[in-house]
Formats: structure tokens, C-alpha cells, sequence
DNA sequence: TTGTTATATAACGCAAACGTTATATAACAT
DNA sequence: ATGTTATATAACGTTTGCGTTATATAACAA
């Protein structure tokens, strides 16, 4: 699964966790994107060409605006690898509530 | 979100991807860890550092040993974030099917 | 005690990431 | 055509990340 390596690379960076957060309330150009941040337009269009890469977003050509907007395909990818990881926490959470009730059962077999 | 930062860069490796995917299966050692890859012992110590680091693994001391396994809370700091770009593009989605919707009522007028 | 096993840490090199400034491209407005 | 706006790309420096080897620590076994 190499566009793992893209996806969570690319969600690493705060600022582009703020660009996805920024997406999350629509479609939006470079230069809407870049504002609410003290680095260069340059440094924006690059870490969008990150987030492109990883699948986390798509750009539309218009005029001589790029407006980008939320991909759901590397959101997904993600979740499904995060999937092995829950259910074997799950599956932990399960044991341990095992033992607790022995646990218990034990506890009551002295309380009688 | 600081350790947000922490937990996406150390997913972000497919060594440490795989070492979580082991300890997935049950606690496992420093040299078992080690065993299935490539790299050196001190490689493997320094990711599990990561991993720890990002709140993703536990260690206990056993003797000499230091079984590691997968941190209870861990991915769940990742999935409070990842839920609000699902539920943007949820959003999306259903603004998309309102828009077929649309579509489809006004070709069954021209239908009729 | 002495050797072995399990792990950590230090020191170092190289490649990748992120920022900057300067410049290119291409659409739009005049 | 000419200037302006929106974006991309190139070149560069600095920091960070991942690997290595060499060495430290500390438990265990003899």
C-alpha cells in the first residue's frame, strides 16, 4: 500500500491538516487556501501538490483558477488500514473485559 | 493538536505500519519485531520510540525485555480528526445526490 | 565473576521535506 | 499590446528522518 505512505505523510503536516479543514466547508482557490496562513503562495501550491498526490484532494481547471476541493478515495484507503488496527484494539478491549469478569465472578464466589 | 503531528508522521513509515500490524496481533519483543525486516536492531528500537512517541504503542519492562503492544487510546485522537473530513464528504455526497435527484425528477417531467 | 542476551544511545551520512526568493505561464482586463 | 492576477516551477538553504556502526547498560546464565 504504497499511497499510505502519501496519505499519512501528507495528513503529518498541520498546515495541510488545516487546508483539509478549510476544504471540509467547500471548494476553495489557492489563493483562499494561502490567506489565513503566514506562508508564501509557492509554498501553498506545493503542499496542495502533496495533498493532490496522496489523493486527499482534487483540482478543477477555471480560467486561470485551480479550485480545489475534498477527495474521498485516500480517506478511505486510510480507514481501511485504521480497520485492523480497531478491531485488534477491539479484540484487547474484549480479553480484558474477560479477565475483569473472571474477575468478578471469583469476587462473588467469596462475597457467598 | 500537536500530537496529531506525531501519530500521522509515524503512520506515515510502512516499517512502523508494519510493526503496528504485528503488535496488531498480540504483544511481541524488540528482536521479534526486528526479526521480519531488513534493518538494524537500533533501527527498530528508534521506531518503536516513534511509535511510543505518538501514543500509538506501551512498553513494560519484563527482565531484560520490553514487550510492546498497541496503545489503547491511540488511534483515537486520529479518527476524532479524520471524522470531520468523513462527515464533509458525507455532506458532499448527499449535496451530490440531492443534485441526481435533481436531475432524475426533472427527466421523469419530460418523460410524462 | 564472566560471558551472553536484550535493548538503548551516540555519532555520523545521506536523502527528503519545507521554507524562501525569483521567475515562468497563461488567462483576464484595459 | 500591456499590465495584472492566479498559479506553478526552479534553485537554494536548513531541518528532519532514517539508516548505519560502535558502544553502553542491565538482566540472566554459567
Amino acid at each position: 500500500m504504497a499511497n499510505l505512505d502519501a496519505a499519512f505523510a501528507a495528513m503529518a503536516d498541520p498546515t495541510r491538516r488545516a487546508i483539509l479543514a478549510r476544504l471540509a466547508l467547500g471548494e476553495a482557490t489557492v489563493m483562499q487556501l494561502a490567506a489565513p496562513f503566514d506562508i508564501t503562495q509557492p509554498a501553498v501550491s506545493r503542499h496542495l501538490k502533496v495533498l493532490e498526490g496522496a489523493g486527499l484532494i482534487v483540482r478543477r481547471i477555471e480560467g486561470t483558477k485551480r479550485p480545489c476541493r475534498l477527495a474521498p478515495t485516500a480517506i478511505t484507503e486510510i480507514d481501511q488500514w485504521l480497520d485492523m488496527l480497531r478491531s485488534a484494539l477491539a479484540k484487547n478491549y474484549d480479553r480484558l473485559d474477560a479477565v475483569l469478569d473472571g474477575i468478578k465472578a471469583s469476587d462473588e464466589r467469596k462475597q457467598s
